[in-house]
DNA sequence: TCATACAGGACTAAACTGGTCCCCAATCGA
DNA sequence: TCGATTGGGGACCAGTTTAGTCCTGTATGA
């Protein structure tokens, strides 16, 4: 499946729904009820990302969330590893991986090459794309065009 | 981490095993030798890989596991579908998705470009750019300058 | 000073994954 | 025709991960 497990998708949600009222601080609770999902779920989601840097919070009453930075400086990429960790697709393809079968694999290399690949892709979707409710229209080319799978620069 | 399953893994290296030497039949014990890990994994694997459709298998001595196709006509897509079940990042960017979350999402239509984008950058890599030893080489650009988020064709 | 709201972490239940094992079916050669 | 070889299918188990809950503490602001 390559899927994103339920609270990375959980994430992107709550951070779309920020995104598209940026000025005042969301309370957990609000947001919960607005993505119509369980308070203490939501609010965990909110902790992970607060520490990774993507959101910022602050306490008490007319407390709560929002964006570190604006929308379209915070990309898919982000969102995930905030989540689940950095962006790859094989244990090897991650910095420091320690894949005893490098010798027999043959494959790893390549295999590398396609997760920069996607990277960099997701890299390309910021927040803004994600939380804008008009999907993105046929003509309209983000900047996706030249991804290549040649050695790393 | 947008991780492949360990098995998913597996697949691709017994599958670029094969690939490097497609004439004859391949039996299992042969192959999880050839690659180091367990015999009944391997042989797992490569149960699911026939069933996919991308592996043929003749039982019997002299018996085993060849490529049903051309290594250049099966594709990394083919391969994690053949494991993990077609390649989408999301519920609801499979088809078929039952998110009932849908009203309240307000990101599905964008994942699902995103999911889009990476299936068609899988959909170019293909077994022989995996088994290929030597890795692709800086000037080589696959086919896959133009990976763009609109919407489907 | 009290209600609000986040912080941190312990804990649990359920699901998934990886891996093993066993018995059956097909094929080939002696 | 028999037996060795090799894949097919499925049951089963254990370890890990994931999702979700709950509780206690602490900062903020009216």
């Amino acid at each position: 499946m390559l899927k994103l497990s339920r609270l990375t998708d959980y994430a992107a949600v709550v951070m779309a729904q920020i995104a598209r009222h940026p000025e005042q601080p969301h309370a957990a609770a609000e947001l919960a009820e607005a993505v119509q999902l369980p308070h203490p779920t939501v609010s965990k989601t909110l902790k992970m990302l607060v520490r990774a840097g993507l959101l910022e919070s602050r306490r008490g009453a007319q407390g709560g969330y929002s964006l570190a930075r604006p929308a379209s400086r915070i990309t898919a990429s982000d969102i995930i590893s905030a989540i689940e960790g950095p962006v790859a697709m094989t244990e090897c393809s991650q910095a420091g991986g320690d894949c005893d079968l490098a010798a027999t694999c043959g494959v790893a290399d390549n295999w590398q090459r396609v997760s920069l690949a996607i990277r960099t892709l997701l890299d390309s979707v910021t927040l803004a794309h994600l939380a804008d409710t008009n999907p993105i229209k046929l003509p309209v080319q983000l900047p996706i065009q030249s991804v290549s799978l040649a050695a790393e620069a």
